[in-house]
DNA sequence: AGTATAAAGGTCAAAGATGGTCAAAAGGTT
DNA sequence: AACCTTTTGACCATCTTTGACCTTTATACT
């Protein structure tokens, strides 16, 4: 699938990677010439693949000399697991931001990538849907809130993590 | 016969048979297209013929640059793990039942101790706990089906244990 | 210094692009 | 006729792309 949402990602993740600092500076509109695009699909992308759980920081400024900075974070296990299992705390987490936090975990070696796919296919929507049907009464809806429940796996997940006796 | 069902279940696998990953992409519109039929069909098809029984794994993506994505799973008659995922399907698996499952398969080597560690904290009733929103009317109760979604749960792992590409 | 203007970047909602679900219609079998 | 499988279509959910409008910052001009 290279849709232009996937092929800036790669772009800004290749500048990463060549970077010596793991930061990267650039234009949002240098950035939606390159691709030719709505400067607006830059913050989509930056949305959707570089949030906090995924492991990058995003600056910017705007105005004149205006730029987008983009880091990549490194997991300190003693400070950022904990940090992250209060974040899954009671949050809403989509599948997409899942398994972007799992991506991100193999990456740094938090888990294997067996581990990785173990989990991603327990966060599926798949997975979770529910097949039951219950009757209820006209006007009332039943509705399972997947991603609360992603949130509850991925903190029990990060909790086992930080288990002592975890090796 | 040649319904029209079998032969988009054939080119399926021929597809797969020359994919060196056991793996497959291909965008339900592009199938449709070829077959010249509704795009539910496709699901049809992947439905009945393509069930993890059968010994299949299908994921998906919507929106742009959406996709389908069959991957075979293994098939070792020495091992067991088709008879419990046929056995988890729409299964109510307790806490105690769940635990004792992973912990044949830790033993038996199929997965780690951290794999099983990880797992049997993603099964506790405690990450399972409140994931509905409700509304009723007074007088209705509904009681959640965890172990449902133990069963569930379950079968995902042991779906990904089965994967081809499960390293 | 104060203000106007230009040069960024940000937000949000609508439109576009896919795939999913479900039930009804159509075709075969027994 | 009754039952099962296949096929279709209407409607839904999710991801992507775009564009109109908004906010912030630097600089040039009073």
């Amino acid at each position: 699938m290279a849709t232009l949402a996937n092929q800036i990602e790669n772009y800004i993740k290749e500048q990463l990677a060549a970077s010596k600092a793991g930061s990267f500076d650039i234009k949002r509109s240098a950035l939606a010439e390159i691709f030719m695009c709505a400067p607006s699909q830059i913050n989509y992308v930056l949305e959707t693949r570089f949030s906090t759980s995924q492991g990058y920081c995003v600056e910017s400024k705007r105005g004149g000399g205006g730029y987008i900075r983009i880091t990549r974070l490194l997991v300190n296990p003693n400070n950022d697991l904990h940090y992250l299992v209060e974040e899954a705390e009671g949050k809403h987490v989509s599948q997409q931001i899942g398994e972007g936090l799992i991506d991100r975990l193999v990456e740094e070696e938090f888990l294997t990538k067996r581990e990785g796919m173990l989990l991603k296919g327990l966060l599926s929507h798949e997975t979770l849907r529910p097949t039951l049907h219950i009757q209820l009464p006209q006007g009332y809806e039943l509705l399972i809130d997947y991603d609360l429940l992603r949130g509850r796996l991925l903190k029990s997940m990060l909790v086992t993590l930080l288990r002592e006796d975890f090796e």
